[in-house]
DNA sequence: ATACATGATTGGCG
DNA sequence: CGCCAATCATGTAT
């Protein structure tokens, strides 16, 4: 995968133009037009290699340095690694306009969904966070997130699950009774009754755990030695799920 | 708008 | 790796 031993990408220096980078190629007419030669596949494992690299700066460069013919931008859209690369420039350069409209308007594979999620909610954060004046807070965040939803390009719908079903935790709480600290064969086992993957009926038993631990100990230090305060009524019928230690 | 419930993640410690 | 405390994230109830 040894691509291109000759990476003049961006380096410059081209004889007949004062080209500078707010001029972005439009006024000055280029007769030589270099970067003509690279195919599109080359372009797109160059952006590929770059953006592998980490080196954003160099990633801009290069793509600032392609011919912008209408024909040819065409072309080069159709390669993910490309617009990949132009989303990530735009991010990075804080032209989230350009971002925004790169990822709403072309289809990007799953591969990419999480980097690109990650640069649209990053951006959107940004852009709430300038127009308040003062960081945001989960609740800010969260707030940012409902009013700008991934776009279909990035995200294939599945959301994740808040709450598991009741059917499932009743039998989380059954065995959880049962063994607080199950072994990895029974959580295999509970994982394939509820449909659930191991992982997360390991964090269900955990999160059990922590809570419940927690509630023991605000129960020792609040009605602790004294006696002060008897009036502990539990119901188990309708406890609001947090309470439920003795169960 | 706040507070809570609950699943998921993180970083420290064996 | 598993466990733990702390914390984040997010749907829901107040």
């Amino acid at each position: 995968m040894l691509l291109f031993p000759m990476f003049h990408v961006g380096s410059g220096g081209f004889p007949g133009g004062g080209a500078l980078p707010g001029g972005a190629g439009l006024p000055v007419p280029p007769p030589p037009l270099p970067t003509l030669n690279f195919t599109p596949e080359q372009v797109a494992s160059v952006c590929q290699t770059l953006e592998d690299s980490g080196d954003i700066e160099r990633l801009a460069r290069f793509l600032w340095s392609l011919p912008l013919n209408p024909g040819a931008l065409e072309n080069l859209s159709q390669h993910e690694a490309i617009l990949r690369a132009r989303a990530i420039v735009a991010f990075h350069q804080g032209n989230f306009r350009e971002l925004y409209h790169l990822l709403e308007n072309f289809r990007y594979t799953k591969d990419s969904h999480g980097k690109l999620q990650a640069m649209w909610l990053e951006a959107h954060y940004q852009e709430a966070e300038k127009l308040r004046g003062r960081p945001l807070g989960p609740v800010d965040k969260y707030r940012v997130r409902k009013k700008f939803p991934l776009p279909p390009t990035i995200w294939d719908g599945e959301q994740k699950t808040h709450c598991f079903k009741e059917r499932t935790r009743n039998l989380l709480r059954e065995w959880y009774l049962q063994d607080p600290y199950p072994n990895p064969q029974k959580k295999r086992e509970l994982a394939h009754a509820t449909g659930l993957t191991p992982t997360q009926v390991g964090n269900w038993f955990k999160n059990r755990r922590q809570r419940d631990r927690a509630a023991a100990a605000k129960n020792r230090t609040q009605s602790g030695c004294r006696s002060e305060t008897p009036d502990l009524s539990i119901e188990p019928s309708d406890s609001p799920e947090s309470m439920r230690e003795l169960l």
